[in-house]
Parts: structure tokens; C-alpha cells; sequence
DNA sequence: CTGACGATTCACT
DNA sequence: GTGAATCGTCAGC
């Protein structure tokens, strides 16, 4: 299992990076906790010009002040007051690109994202969905900002390789006030596998 | 200060 | 398939 570079996420094409990101394992270590994920589902946002994005316009908020931090930055907020969604930054400093983590396939601390879910059986809703796999990994908004090059928190590669017919795309979802940008097929995840989130899955 | 709303999830029919 | 939950964020006054 090789950890992956900051370097990484620094990398301007971020529709690349959510591609590659598929098949990558996430690692959290939290208060000596550690749980590991497959991601098998991203959706990219591609700042100014994306009317999906927060950051759409230029838009600099406390909020999204992370956003604008270079790539390889943990970019966490609240949606409906009750989930936590947990979002990569990527592209160089003030291009406030983000890559949405949509799904997980659970590989290790299966008991950890149970007692974090309060959940009695390892099924697919255990991280299938972008709220549900931030509460098994741990992630919460008084992470933004943190650094994915640390030791609690990053991204690694252990040689899964991901067949190019594998990899599907669709719209992302739950973006319909985005306009025409809505149709936009920035969302990536991997064929046929049972932890993906959403009706386009095949 | 106030009100509208959300990159969702879950229970229920 | 439908609707409620729930609160931080942000624009507008």
C-alpha cells in the first residue's frame, strides 16, 4: 500500500483526478481509530465556471475559504443540517476545485463504520451514499482544511487496477439548480459495483 | 437579524 | 415513490 503524494491533488485537470481517484483507498485515523474505504464513486466540481460549484462566480465564504487552499486539502461542509460531506481540493492555490467522494466499498475497521453508522450489519448502506460514507470514515466539518498529507487522514494506492470499460460517467446528482451545467458528466464511479450511490449505476 | 434553502438520508406507504 | 428531518450558511434588509 503506497501512500499517495499531495503532489496529486495539485494537478490542474481535476476531471482526471476523479477518474483516477477510482479504485484509491481512503484511510482515516482517528482517535486511534482506523478505518479504510475503496472509492468507487466521484463527482467533480470545477470552481468559478461551475454553476454546481460553491465556489461558483469566485464566491469566498468562511465556508469555502478551503476551497481556494492548494490541492490536497479536506474539504468538509454540512448539507441539510444533518449530513457531512466530504470533498478533496484539488488544483494549485486560489483555484478552488473540489472532488465530492460519493461512495466507498468498506476494506478494513468494518466494526468502526458500524458503531459509527449505529449499525447492526455490514450492508451496502454502511457507505454507499457521499453523508453516509463520512459518518463511517469519521469525517466531520471541523475537519476542512486538514491536509491529506498527514498521518490521520490520506489517500493511498495499492495496485487495484481499474479496467477502462469499468469506469461509468453520468450527471452528478442532485444538482438540477445548476442549470444547463447540471448535464455536465462530471460524475465517475465504477461499473456494476454494489456500494455505488443512485439510480445510474450500470 | 431574518428567512430560504441545501453536492441527503431514512422511514413509511 | 413521497415527505420529513434539521441547522449552518449566506444574501438581503
Amino acid at each position: 500500500m503506497k501512500k499517495l503524494d499531495v503532489d496529486f491533488f495539485l494537478r490542474t485537470d481535476t476531471l482526471s483526478i476523479a477518474q483516477a481517484l477510482l479504485g484509491k483507498l481512503i484511510i482515516s485515523r482517528f482517535d486511534g481509530r482506523e478505518a479504510i474505504g475503496r472509492i468507487v464513486e466521484t463527482e467533480a466540481y470545477l470552481g468559478i465556471t461551475d454553476r454546481a460549484s460553491h465556489a461558483y462566480g469566485g464566491r469566498r465564504t468562511a465556508r469555502t475559504r478551503v476551497m481556494y487552499l492548494p490541492g490536497g486539502h479536506a474539504y468538509v461542509y454540512l448539507c441539510y443540517g444533518i449530513h457531512h460531506l466530504f470533498n478533496i481540493v484539488t488544483n494549485r492555490q486560489d483555484i478552488p476545485h473540489a472532488i465530492l467522494l460519493r461512495a466507498l466499498e468498506p476494506v478494513a475497521g468494518l466494526d468502526i463504520m458500524m458503531q459509527r453508522r449505529q449499525k447492526q450489519k455490514a450492508d451496502h448502506s454502511l457507505t454507499r451514499g457521499p453523508g453516509s460514507l463520512s459518518q463511517a470514515m469519521g469525517f466531520h466539518t471541523g475537519l476542512s482544511g486538514m491536509s491529506l498529507g498527514g498521518h490521520s487522514l490520506f489517500i493511498a494506492d495499492d495496485g487495484f487496477h481499474l479496467q477502462p470499460q469499468q469506469m461509468g460517467t453520468s450527471p452528478r446528482i442532485g444538482v438540477d439548480y445548476a442549470g444547463e451545467d447540471a448535464l455536465l458528466p462530471y460524475r465517475f464511479f465504477v461499473r456494476g459495483n454494489a456500494w455505488v450511490s443512485g439510480q445510474k449505476n450500470g
